[in-house]
DNA sequence: CGCGAACGTTGATCTGCATCAAGGAAATGC
DNA sequence: GCATTTCCTTGATGCAGATCAACGTTCGCG
């Protein structure tokens, strides 16, 4: 395959019994997790699959809003941009996790995935539907939004607050805490993202994180691993140096 | 009165019919506008009213999250602190504005009046409660914190890539347009807030921000007025400089 | 496997904003 | 209405991180 393209799976129709939902390997992570097996069978029958390569765009921001996604598999950045080009990271996605909040039927963001990604899509109107038929799933919803929120406040704290070496060890804590919550490795954190993609969710260039990695490298604190890994050798020290102690 | 005080007024059992709720000046602009008069009447059950004086605290970051708020007048902001008093403020809160999205039944920032404030207040139980029987109100909700979202993310590029001259622009208009949508004055802009704070909220120095509305003024885009007002003397300039043009 | 491009690291220099300092204006309290 | 405090502005100086530059390393692809 010379040309990468994003494949629409489908979903087969359920012949013998074993849906994809019910083993879904997010299932207990996101939304669904709000559903018993009777209601998730209704949710399938809403749903596809897509798989992504890396590095492609999966919508933009001010694209209508028509459907949103789950990340099963993969990574994903979500960003803005401004007209000339500087771009800020508003997230990085994993399996589990939702996007695609939306703003007068509009995203307010664009999507890329990092690595080949896979994901389900719920037609918007659809999963509307359904929230009024399930309460307990619109209350997820909603205390998914509230988590957002929490991180985005967080964000912030770190954006406008933090020093570049600061923000690289609120960074890395974050992702290893996040890895823990969906069951994998916190130790060693993946970084799959690029210098690049990790300075625009920092307000970082690419030189200043290559630097504070090094930095934080040779006071010991960290280890550079192959294979993008990163590993927190001394963690009490790594959440001092976020917490400006 | 020597020692300002938090004044919580139980509202009076409504006895001849004008009912608080129904002649509540945000009634269209808040939660509330999702409900008709006999939803509102519901409402006006649960909640109750308070008055604080300027720069008291309403909630601490850690709080437990009991109740939800709603400003009917005056200005609130929500921040955040670091151990060693670096503050970020996530938003200033006017009237028609909501607070109170929690995780784990925590608040996950600290709220304090800039002005003298009123408040309603709402138990998140009771609040909880309505929500089940009214759907829409639910989806209210939802609107509201997709909205707070994008606010959100809009910060963070602010935060992370702009340049002071462009987060004191950014700022300004911002400011316009909620003053607009809550059909308000929204030229001559209003701001209650100290240097520190719009510093606190911007990731800049009392003094930068100082430094800047000078800029700004002595390059004839602005104009500083009496009474913690600035007339936005070239709005298109101002939009041009905010996103970098 | 070997070539080229993309990515990462490191160094030298520059600059926007922070910090330090001090005087002026405007609230606040008696 | 005067004193005191707090806030705002302006100036001088310093520094964290940006920018510019160059080289090493990894990875995708033929």
């Amino acid at each position: 395959m010379s040309k990468p393209e994003i494949t629409e799976r489908r979903k087969p129709v359920a012949s013998h019994g074993g849906h994809p939902c019910g083993a879904c390997p997010v299932r207990n992570l996101s939304v669904c997790s709000a559903l018993n097996d009777d209601e998730l069978a209704v949710l399938e029958e809403i749903v596809s699959n897509r798989d992504i390569p890396a590095h492609q765009m999966i919508f933009q921001e001010g694209d209508d809003a028509g459907d949103l996604f789950n990340v099963l598999e993969g990574v994903v950045t979500l960003y803005k941009l401004m007209p000339d080009g500087r771009r800020q990271i508003t997230g990085f996605l994993f399996n589990g996790d939702f996007m695609g909040l939306s703003v007068n039927g509009k995203f307010a963001y664009s999507a890329e995935s990092v690595t080949p990604v896979t994901m389900c899509r719920f037609p918007r109107r659809r999963l509307d539907g359904l929230m009024e038929r399930f309460p307990h799933l619109q209350r997820r919803m909603m205390g998914l939004a509230s988590n957002e929120l929490a991180a985005a406040q967080d964000q912030m704290l770190l954006l406008g607050r933090k020093s570049a070496k600061e923000k690289i060890a609120s960074f890395l804590l974050t992702l290893s805490r996040r890895a823990a919550q969906r069951e994998q490795p916190d130790d060693p954190v993946f970084l799959p993202m690029s210098r690049a993609d990790i300075g625009d969710f920092l307000g970082l260039t690419t030189e200043t994180v290559s630097r504070t990695f090094t930095h934080l490298k040779s006071s010991g604190v960290i280890r550079l691993l192959e294979g993008h890994r990163v590993h927190l050798a001394d963690r009490e020290a790594l959440t001092d140096i976020a917490e400006g102690l």
